[in-house]
DNA sequence: AATTTGGTGTTACGCTATAACATGCCACGT
DNA sequence: ACGTGGCATGTTATAGCGTAACACCAAATT
């Protein structure tokens, strides 16, 4: 992302936490901006490392507990299987997203398909499960690496 | 599990790997045991705790190499928000599956919905993507803590 | 017999995440 | 202005998850 979108982006996500009475502190502000800078999931320890760049040394927690925040406002997503977070698509519209991530180059794409958000909370309903969250990852080879392949 | 069912399951596998061309050797078998013993999805130094009570003091490679093959063959799932392996509930006809997990008491039900598969698969396609593998797992609460809450 | 292959043992290390406690800051009621 | 309670952050230490690299061995292949 460019620096007039990130700039956006952080006007946006401080205006929707304001709404909500919650602060979104120069700490957890940029987080989210190194977040949103990187077109591709950044690890925790990634992020610290910038962080530290700019404040000295600091400890994981003080990442983890933006991250947490950053998570709990639905700013970033978390990509489980790659433990690594990513700058939400449409923070205005708080949602369950799945995601396509590539095996050879790491590129992440959020996709939002209401049927299988559905269909998974349907399918738990019918088991008598309430579901809170729901993890979707597909990963395989992305359009420019399977071409590449061969 | 109880053992009259462990131990048909494991017979299964061994048919299963020979079938293959591969090798149920006595670690892997001891690990599948061990998955199959508990109903819950155990994590993989729980598994090297419990084999080192027979072999004496081994190292986490041994563990993780037996968990590699296990899965390789589909005879165990990994799920990924738990960082935990369970065993598959249907190792004759290889398949992606979803998960139900209860935040509260951990209890891990594995489902089979071929229309997520196909969704999900689908989604993928309409990308580009190759989709290789996937992950699906809903979070929330179990009938049983759900009632208990109240 | 020599070579290759696959499985295991061993050591060491890196990455991910949280517990526990200390410190600082700011809004609020007095 | 003063104290106080709540929240964010800093700090240290540690727990949990996973793999690289190399050594060894036994069985299969030549
Ligand atoms: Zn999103
Ligand atoms: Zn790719
Ligand atoms: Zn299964
Ligand atoms: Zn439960």
């Amino acid at each position: 992302m460019i620096a007039r979108q990130i700039e956006t982006a952080l006007s946006r996500a401080q205006v929707i936490c304001k709404r909500r009475g919650a602060r979104l502190t120069p700490v957890r502000r940029r987080v989210l901006e190194l977040i949103l800078s990187s077109d591709q999931p950044t690890g925790a320890y990634a992020l610290l490392g910038e962080l530290q760049r700019g404040r000295g040394k600091l400890g994981p927690p003080t990442v983890y507990r933006a991250l947490e925040f950053l998570l709990a406002h639905k700013l970033i997503h978390k990509v489980e299987t790659s433990s690594a977070f990513i700058a939400c698509a449409d923070i205005e519209h708080p949602h369950e997203s799945q995601f396509m991530i590539c095996d050879d180059c790491g590129a992440t794409e959020e996709l939002r398909d209401e049927e299988i958000v559905e269909s998974l909370r349907r399918l738990g309903e019918r088991r008598g499960f309430a579901v809170e969250r729901q993890v979707v990852e597909a990963r395989g080879l992305c359009p420019a690496c399977r071409s590449a392949q061969r």
